[in-house]
RNA sequence: GCCCCGAUAGCUCAGCUGGAUAGAGCGUCCCCCUCCUAAGGGGAAGGCCGCAGGUUCGAAUCCUGCUCGGGGCGCCA
């Protein structure tokens, strides 16, 4: 993953040059980096715009349009004919006129890049161990998990693609009273009875029934692993039907287990022996507990109960030290939003085990709402009516079904109007975005693909652009830069919202600029360039979301 | 009571580590297929950015306090 060079990327010498010049009207250096170079809503704002006079004026004093005119002057003489012209306004902002030249060598550098545009960039990579989903296998992953699974998926893409090695992992809960509680269901169920009221009453119970033959005369805990298993394969199953596959499917029950790696010593034992050493337990009434309380939880938490019996949390901090052991730069947890009242006892875990909070990520999931011809349609666990991770897949198909859950930011909560979700017009997002996609690959069929391959080669040095192209180039420029917030700020709903956006620019394009058989020296090489990076980012944009680019529609 | 999330166009939501005249999709209304995919495009209407203070040259964005909505606060998992 070598990133793009820094001499040819556009974005980077404007940048540099920016700070060159602040640097020679007086500013210290730092003042270039904290300077804005963003794209102005209003084209006669110029192509980018910059607010370091307004940041300078303070430094070096005096009216900041008067220092914008001075920062201006530097620009020109640094980036000679790349720069068209600079204009001082507004407050004191500084609006940068670019040339076709300067355009024209960074459709070349997106090229260059090739797949790998928008990627590689983080500048400190680091190992990632990406926990979501972890449904307990007691029923099927229902909507609000396809969110979790799909946003947790999605940023996994985009940490991977920004440059960071990536394990994502699901945290199989087959220990515990909630296992016997399904063992139980399960045999009843296979004995033709009713299942308890606080037992699991849904469909699938019989299934798991009837595909274990002996569930009727079983053992309850045999009987309980057998159910586990059939229901965590049904889960990796819809998961990754769904485009979801994870490294590693972690056993609850393994930390209660020997394990050769530690002596013969089962994990949950380690961790609290680790615990104990750094002074983090204590022993009161009969129980064991946490002084989560030291680290910023409400107060300390019990590990191991009077009655001997270990706490679901005891084996959470397990879990978590095993991860730290395994090397992991950073721990990520996707939760839903019912478990945000966990937050503050997992980050005091993971300082007690010797962690700096600033290397944990407890992400909240926010609910998901199904609306259908207007109505909201809640998805009641207890009633054992709600809608299913295959329900949704087979109601609106996979692609819609990502992009819904990921356009939106994941700490909000989401109306998902399966009637538009279902749509297969340009009403649809999704479909509006890929038809974009096909649309460019029929174009470039159309042109051949020697031609195309010719026009890649071609040098586009002295085309004149249309408004269209600059536009289009400028906004696939941006794309590095979005992958970076996107992983930064673990938001992958940026990455769907940049899709659109492409798609948009591009089809405004399309309508303003012939390509195929364009006229004018050079005209066509250079918009079969354009076609070919716009689809190129389109595709890869979709790909970290986890939805399809067709080729044809 | 305490904690988390939200409040922006009729609806669903972007924008939020401060910038110029606040955006998209849907919905509504008008218009457009001799032209590379009309699964498309052009245009219009529509906003005290929840309320009140504060910080700043500048606030939807940051701080404080409220209001409303959603969720969570067990030696359950």
């Amino acid at each position: 993953m070598s990133p793009t060079p820094a001499a040819t990327a556009p974005l980077d010498v404007l940048r540099g040059a920016l700070r060159d010049a602040a640097q020679a009207v007086g500013g210290d250096g730092h003042v270039g980096d904290r300077a804005t170079l963003e794209r102005p809503k209003r084209d006669d704002f110029g192509d980018y715009a910059t607010n370091v006079a307004m940041l300078l004026a303070p430094v070096v004093g005096g009216p900041p349009r008067d220092i914008a005119g001075k920062v201006g002057e530097e620009l020109q003489a640094r980036l000679g004919p790349l720069l068209d012209r600079v204009e001082v306004a507004g407050p004191g902002f500084l609006n940068l006129f670019l040339s076709d030249a300067w355009h024209t060598a960074a459709l070349t550098s997106v090229l260059a890049a090739g797949e790998r545009f928008g990627g590689g960039g983080a500048e400190q990579p680091e190992r990632l161990n990406v926990e979501f989903v972890s449904a307990n296998p007691t029923g099927p992953l229902h909507v609000g998990h396809a969110r979790n699974a799909a946003y947790g998926d999605a940023l996994s893409r985009i940490f991977a693609f920004h440059g960071h090695e990536v394990v994502r992992e699901y945290y199989v809960n087959d220990f515990g009273s909630q296992i016997a509680r399904l063992a139980e269901s399960v045999r009843a169920r296979a004995r033709g009875e009713e299942v308890a009221e606080d037992g699991y009453q849904g469909d699938y119970v019989q299934a798991i029934a009837n595909a274990i033959p002996d569930a009727a005369t079983m053992e309850l805990d045999p009987l309980g692993q057998k159910a586990v298993a059939l229901m965590t394969e049904r889960i990796r199953e819809s998961l990754h039907f769904f485009g979801v596959d994870f490294d590693v499917w972690f056993s609850e029950r393994s930390l209660h287990e020997p394990s050769a790696s530690l002596g013969g010593q089962d994990p949950v034992t380690h961790a609290f022996a680790t615990l104990a050493d750094l002074d983090q337990t204590y022993a009161h009434e009969d129980a064991l507990w946490l002084r989560s309380g030291q680290h910023g939880d409400d107060k300390d938490r019990v590990l191991v109960r009077s009655s001997g019996e270990h706490t679901y949390f005891a084996s959470d901090i397990a879990y978590m030290l095993d991860k730290r052991e395994r090397g992991f730069d950073r721990l990520l947890y996707v939760l839903g939003a019912d478990h945000h009242g966990y937050r503050a006892r997992m980050a005091a875990a993971y300082e007690a085990l010797g962690g700096d909070v600033a290397s944990l990520d407890l992400l909240i999931m926010q609910f998901v709402h199904l609306v259908e011809r207007g109505e909201r349609s809640s998805m009641s666990k207890r009633s054992g009516e709600f809608v299913t991770l295959d329900d949704l897949v087979a109601e609106i198909g996979v692609d819609a079904a990502r992009w819904f859950l990921l356009q939106r930011s994941h700490d909000t909560t989401i109306d998902l109007d399966l009637d538009l979700a279902r749509e297969e017009s340009a009403e649809n997002p999704v479909y509006y975005v890929q038809y974009a996609h096909a649309r460019i690959s029929s174009v470039l069929d159309k042109a051949g693909a020697d031609r195309v391959a010719a026009a890649l080669g071609a040098e586009h040095a002295g085309v004149a652009l249309h408004p269209a192209e600059k536009a289009l180039v400028k906004k696939l420029l941006a794309f590095p830069a979005e992958i970076a917030e996107a992983a930064e700020r673990r938001a992958p709903h940026r990455i769907a919202t940049y899709a659109l956006e492409v798609a948009q620019t591009f089809t405004a394009f399309y309508r303003d600029c012939q390509v195929v058989g364009a006229e004018g020296e050079g005209v066509e090489d250079l918009r079969l360039a354009v076609s070919v990076a716009a689809r190129q980012t389109i595709a890869t944009s979709l790909g970290l979301l986890g939805v399809t680019a067709p080729e044809t529609m």
